[in-house]
DNA sequence: CATTCTTCTCTACATTTGTAGATAACAGCT
DNA sequence: AGCTGTTATCTACAAATGTAGAGAAGAATG
């Protein structure tokens, strides 16, 4: 009952950009996320208002009448039961079909494959422990 | 335009079971979806009549009056974007954030684990060609 | 064939989500 | 103090989503 907590695509997008910064204004975020779609301050403040709502973010600060914003929930508390889910619907619960795609669309530089070896061997041997 | 298709959590339950068997009744797709929520045939049908309007799934044969209906796309053919776009929400983008929580979560055996490694010695390997 | 069962079709509705305008209230400048 | 710009608050609304009942229509069976 702890992490019952639902966002929708657009509340993510504003949450990504809150674990991001740390704490933002309002405009500020509205400023990021056009850069990746015009959409009103209204609507972001809306959509920031709602995740207060949710308590997934809290008022963090206040400079004037400007509020800042900071998540009150972190990244690796929302993640899991998210990836869990994903797996579970898009890839029938498969991890390996996971990795696959994501070798496929993403372009991996060696380095980074290299990174993605190392984290298996370790798990490797945390098993063998 | 091709894939801008854009499926609900319930929806893509659904595709789940049609890409599992291949093609089912509505019944059927029920009776799977009963075993994990407590939902009516009525409400099963309907997210199996809005997959058809957005053509994502077709009446693949009939048996009296039962219809059997079957994907009309593929797995892969969604999941790619879909991937993208959680990659990018939940993990800032960072494959190895998720591959990473991806090994804490599930419980992969060291068979599993050696299985992705060879994957990615395949990519490296044609990295490099 | 009359009845019952099954499955489909149609309609409905509350909630969530994306979207934004109107307006209020404060801050900063002249 | 008055004006102007900025940010917040409140209200609204269409579309999507989860949910399901009522009723029709064909299939099965005594």
């Amino acid at each position: 009952m702890t992490t019952d907590i639902k966002l929708s695509e657009f509340e993510l997008d504003v949450m990504n950009i809150l674990w991001q910064l740390g704490k933002a204004s309002a405009p500020e975020v509205h400023e990021k996320i056009k850069l990746d779609k015009d959409v009103s301050y209204s609507t972001v403040k809306t959509i920031i208002d709602r995740l207060e709502q949710k308590e997934a973010v809290m008022r963090a600060e206040q400079q004037g009448r400007t509020i800042f914003y900071a998540p009150a929930i972190e990244r690796e508390t929302l993640s899991p039961p998210l990836l869990k889910g994903f797996l579970k619907r898009i890839f029938a619960g498969d991890p390996h079909k996971m990795v696959a795609q994501l070798l496929d669309n993403e372009q991996l530089n060696n380095n980074e494959i290299e990174q993605l070896e190392n984290m298996l061997a370790a798990h490797k041997a945390k098993n063998n422990k």
